[in-house]
RNA sequence: GGCGCAUUCGUCUAGUGGUCUAGGACACGUGCUUCUCAAGCACGUAACACGGGUUCGAUUCCCGUAUGCGCUACCA
């Protein structure tokens, strides 16, 4: 199945599939950052295609140097591994389009020359007036032409003047279609663009123009990336045709959304997939969640690992509407993904998220991790709700009291449970034991009555995991000590 | 304002011209289990934006309206 789909895309290009991440390191990692990575290294991975890092570093004053470590370290953290990119290297690099500025010059010159793109010497105070004649008259705002068909004589002499020009792409008035993977045709009326600027200055290209150079120069045959790219598309696609590249095939994904429908932001939630990480939640679990985000399978199963969506991913299913992103079910997944892992591999997903000194108690660790996760929702769950493990902390003596019971007799149950674990050997005390050897002192005595204050003398929470499992990872000598400092707390 | 995209339970979504009394998941509610919490199990509440067509029949096709979002930068 996935065999016959993979062998049409290729005949149909007849080239290797090469899609690409591309982003602006202008900020961490988005998770629609992360999202779009990840259906662009599906998509690859599936037709034995190559995933292309390029970073879209054109705007020097925003782009930073640790948001791209920012980027790298999240694909990393995801196991999104990509075959070309910066540091890494390969055949059409280098990756980074601030040390593309020959190529994109060389391009520049070529539509110059060929009368494809001109300079243009209009201060922004004209451009701006000129936008808000046409906005008034209820004009699509665009370039008037003013420098359109300036002599050469002219442009030469305030070229040498030292006059400001950036480059404009001359848009052909006509109709352009883009055939979408997900959205099917959708066309556009270039006439209402108007000539876009392409470039600050012949070293100094921009975004559309950037872009399009590259996706054929590193050889791109599937473009996947967010819906806000969608009116770029057209401008893309002429500046391609007027260089003679190659079509390519685009792929617009729906936006993801805050719980008010709006665009994704800080107002409402962490956006970056880094706070994601840092808030306990599993890579497996961003991955599969992201997934599910404006992406389905065919039948009804919702926890797919990265492998699972490699077998099952079709870019068909792909959404058509924005999808807001809903944290509640980011935490059922992430829970389900923790009780889902070993205890000891677990561990070493804690690492970062506990104190110091409850590594050196490994043993201790191990068991504490087994029994707590399976009320963990994020990582960092585990270092509030397991600290008695490690170290009991006072806690209010009345808690110890079962409904309407006498600080006597809660006692006095206490010191029947002692009576029966002193029989119990060191080696034996595991919970199977326990309960055997609790439990016809629970019929006579009721079991709340026994095992809440056990419960909570052994752990100092109201709530916490049974008892039985309580006991048996802090050993026999802390039970005792605890329910003895119990005892001493009622009284 | 212009252009573009979208619209199934609160949310993520399945689905199709008659099988829809519209399916699943999260959340929520009730119950079971139970020393507490969590998990689990059972049950339940809850949706085809609206208006016109086309059709024997429309949630599904077409057109409008509304609403939301995106683009409309010498940002990407």
């Amino acid at each position: 199945m996935i065999e016959s789909h993979k062998k049409t895309v290729q005949q149909a290009h007849n080239k290797p599939v090469r899609t690409r991440f591309a982003p602006s390191p202008t900020g961490p990692m988005h998770l629609g950052g992360a999202r779009t990575a990840l259906f662009n290294w599906l998509f690859a991975r599936q037709h034995n295609g190559k995933f292309i890092l390029r970073i879209e570093d054109t705007d020097i004053e925003r782009s930073k140097p640790e948001y791209e470590r920012d980027i790298i370290e999240g694909l990393k953290w995801l196991n999104f591994d990509f075959d070309e990119g910066p540091d890494k290297g390969g055949e059409f690099g280098p990756y980074r389009q601030s040390e593309r500025l020959d190529i994109y010059e060389t391009y520049l010159k070529k539509l110059l020359d060929e009368n494809k793109a001109y300079y243009c010497f209009c201060t922004k105070e004209e451009l701006e007036g000129d936008r808000q004649a046409m906005m008034s008259q209820g004009l699509a705002p665009k370039y008037g032409g003013r420098c359109r068909n300036l002599s050469k004589d002219e442009i030469e002499k305030r070229l040498n003047e030292g006059k400001n020009a950036v480059i404009r792409f001359k848009i052909l008035e006509h109709e352009i279609e883009v055939h979408d993977l997900i959205r099917g045709k959708i066309k556009f009326d270039a006439g209402l663009i108007g000539d876009i600027i392409i470039a600050k200055n012949i070293k100094s290209p921009l975004f559309n123009f950037a872009g399009a150079v590259d996706d054929y120069e590193m050889k791109i045959t599937h473009v996947i990336r967010g819906e806000d790219h969608l009116s770029n598309t057209p401008k893309q696609i002429l500046i391609g045709q007027a260089l003679g590249f190659e079509e390519i095939k685009y792929a617009h994904l729906p936006l993801i959304l805050a719980p008010d429908r709006s665009k994704l932001s800080k107002r409402y939630l962490d956006t970056s997939l880094n706070d994601y990480r840092c808030k306990g939640y599993l890579s497996q679990t961003m991955v599969n969640f992201i997934a599910l985000l404006g992406w389905h399978p065919k039948d009804e199963k919702e926890i797919l690992s990265l492998e699972e969506l490699l077998q099952e991913f079709e870019i068909k299913r792909v959404q058509k509407a924005g999808a807001v992103f809903n944290i509640e079910k980011l935490d059922w997944l992430n829970a389900s993904y923790i009780r889902g892992m070993e205890a000891v591999d677990l561990v070493k997903e804690l690492e970062n998220f506990i104190p110091d000194e409850w590594h050196k108690n490994k043993k201790l660790l191990i068991k504490a991790v087994a029994i707590e996760k399976e009320r963990m929702k994020k990582l960092t769950d585990f270092k509030e709700g397991a600290d008695f493990f490690f170290e009991l902390s006072d806690y209010e003596p009345k808690l110890l009291i079962w409904k309407d019971m006498t600080p006597s007799a809660v006692t006095d149950n206490l010191r029947l449970v002692m009576i029966e674990l002193e029989k119990i050997p060191e080696i034996d005390f595991n919970r199977e034991n326990l309960e055997a050897a609790l439990m016809f002192l629970a019929e006579a005595v009721g079991k709340g009555e026994l095992f809440w204050p056990l419960r909570v003398g052994v752990s100092g929470k109201q709530f916490s995991p049974p008892p039985f499992e309580i006991m048996e990872a802090i050993g026999k000598e802390e039970t005792l000590k605890r329910i003895d400092r119990a005892i001493k707390n009622l009284s």
